[in-house]
DNA sequence: GGAGAAGTTGCAGTTGTTTGCAATTCGGGT
DNA sequence: ACCCGAATTGCAAACAACTGCAACTTCTCC
């Protein structure tokens, strides 16, 4: 391997690093999406849309195809939704640690 | 919540996209370690580590206390050791189906 | 094959991150 | 109290990422 496996793992997380992409993975989790449908989901143009699906593309997280005139988006394998949801697990530890901090204080 | 769940989620993910902080976190799995331990592993001045030890900090992601003069740091939840591992499995799934991929096309 | 919707690409301006260095703080030992 | 190693902080320069818009490609359907 070329690029160390710490750089990989880090380009993997900091492609997760966005606000648009993490809402395109939770939606994909329900199954193949539409562009059409996720832009109905998401509050941003089309073209803004298109780069980021790009950049999840690239990092081989989703996969597209295209049925019926319409380009669809799925999650490349399961795993990318077992991620989402570890995410979603340290997130609430993290946010109950700190409430039961501020609790302390006031 | 004033911040969107998904932003955080996003900024929790965007916080390991980085390789330094990869390699600390993965570091840190084995059990707390000094930052003089750290340093040792990782090639980058000190004042440079302590930045994204402050990042991984502000996260809540690590803790830091000291120990007899020297500062530690560990993984504030067992979650983030999962987390690590979840990135780890979607990364070889990502590379081995690249690989197949060149196979069919070489 | 022409029109129009669906997506993508390219680019420039802006914003946010990283990095390296100097200065500073904080403790522990003597 | 003083010194020294350990860590952190504050900036400014360099770099990368995001945004919005216009142009372009590619389908599909008639």
């Amino acid at each position: 391997m070329s690029v160390p496996l710490y750089q990989a793992k880090a380009e993997m997380f900091r492609v997760l690093g966005h606000p648009v992409r993490i809402r395109v993975l939770e939606l994909l989790q329900d199954g193949p999406r539409p562009v059409r449908h996720l832009l109905t989901e998401i509050d941003i143009e089309a073209s803004g849309l298109s780069q980021q699906l790009a950049v999840l593309r690239r990092a081989g997280v989703v996969v597209s195809f295209r049925d019926k005139g319409l380009v669809m988006y799925a999650l490349s394998t399961t795993a990318v939704a077992d991620l989402l949801a570890a995410g979603r697990r340290i997130l609430r530890e993290v946010l109950t640690d700190r409430d039961e901090l501020l609790k302390l204080l006031s």
